[in-house]
DNA sequence: CCATTTTCGTGAACGCCGTTTACCCTCGCA
DNA sequence: TGCGAGGGTAAACGGCGTTCACGAAAATGG
């Protein structure tokens, strides 16, 4: 007698959708980007693997999904960060926000290479919005009161296009700068650390990552 | 009457071994790291893919040795960026370095993948070497008088251990500091660009570059 | 100069992989 | 109650890395 509420279909091939993508993770956790196959979804679902045709068109269809999926956790840990601290100064926040863009990544070095280590992706900017809601805030209770880099506002403007064709002008051209170059290195010092690029250097990068946060969101503050 | 010099045997090897590798690096360009098989490479040069486990243990051995090459690729380059300005200060050489690196990286976002991409090489070492060199004429000349960030020296020394069991102790802590610091921040902004995950925000990603390479680079003149 | 050893290649095979196709069973619904 | 759609299977195609047995050809050395 099972209860024949509208929808019940859609329901179970939801939880199927969401245990493919489980199974998807579970091996690019213990195998990396290259260990994500269908054979071995269906393997440990039980199934033969064209019936996983019937959720996801092709095998890169469901690693788009899944990178979609990475970069709303990701951006939820940010913004969670963010939450934890709402009573301190908003560039305070942004640091926190930083770290815990840090710590997801290193948690996550498999993940972090199927979003980040190649040329895919368009989620970035939804996760940039995350940053830009708490800038905003700061930028709020103190105007911009800094200068611009070498270039003339027109010029800016032009480069900016895409940015500001997607989120208007919300801030002056000078803070989007400033945002972008903030969010270059912090993706740098946290991409290095991650794909153990530093290692012929240092132990331990948080140190490097602490001074280089603090220098960066100070900079943001002019 | 066919010249029996001594390493004959050798020079025909020596020559199939970079014919294998260039095939890889065409079919590398052609359709990303992914690209490469050792079945398309034999494809290539008329061969069978068993042929070529003659020459190396594995595809992953040759994906190394071409990874290898690479990182000496783009060494050369920037040492020619260096050379080409013998003549300037060393801190804009070392401007005109950063510039070759993008420039490169920029030309060949394959290659640029297959080595920062993921988590594999060593070879980033003998590469921050020629930044090295040309920093050493800097400081030869302008003694460092810049500040420790906020660790103390021990603390520094115990921090990048791994530098001074390759390199000993050259420079000043801080300076290495200082230098590593800057080439996360190059390479941030080079491997944000070269993966296209800037094109939410700005149409051409050359200014930003410019006015972080000058900043960066005064930061290294303290 | 001939025999021997080393080198370099092939072809077949194994077990992976993504994907397509034809087919079948079993729900949910009219 | 009948039926159509949804969700599964088995078989097959071509491609992949890799191993193995085997043969030809070239270098070696007595």
């Amino acid at each position: 007698m099972t209860t024949t509420t509208p929808g019940r279909r859609e329901r179970l091939r939801a939880e199927t959708v969401t245990e493919i993508k489980h199974a998807a993770r579970r091996l690019l956790v213990a195998g990396g980007p290259a260990a994500i196959s269908l054979r071995a979804i269906a393997r440990d679902l039980g199934m033969t693997a064209p019936a996983l045709y019937r959720y996801f068109a092709s095998l890169d269809a469901l690693i788009l999904a899944i990178v979609t999926d990475l970069f709303e956790d990701l951006r939820a840990a940010v913004a969670d960060a963010a939450l934890a601290h709402s009573d301190e100064e908003p560039l305070v926040r942004v640091g926190h926000m930083a770290r815990a863009f840090r710590r997801w990544s290193l948690d996550r070095p498999a993940e972090f290479a199927l979003m980040f280590g190649s040329p895919i992706n368009d989620a970035g900017a939804r996760f940039g919005e995350t940053f830009f809601t708490v800038l905003g805030e700061h930028y709020a209770r103190h105007p911009f009161g800094g200068e611009a880099p070498d270039l003339p506002d027109p010029a800016l403007r032009e480069l900016f296009k895409p940015y500001l064709d997607t989120f208007g002008d919300r801030f002056p051209l000078p803070v989007i700068y400033l945002f972008v170059a903030a969010w270059t290195r912090l993706y740098g010092i946290v991409a290095m650390e991650v794909f153990g690029h530093l290692r012929w250097a240092m132990t331990d990068v948080e140190p490097l990552f602490e001074v280089e946060l603090a220098r960066t969101v100070s900079r943001l503050a002019r």
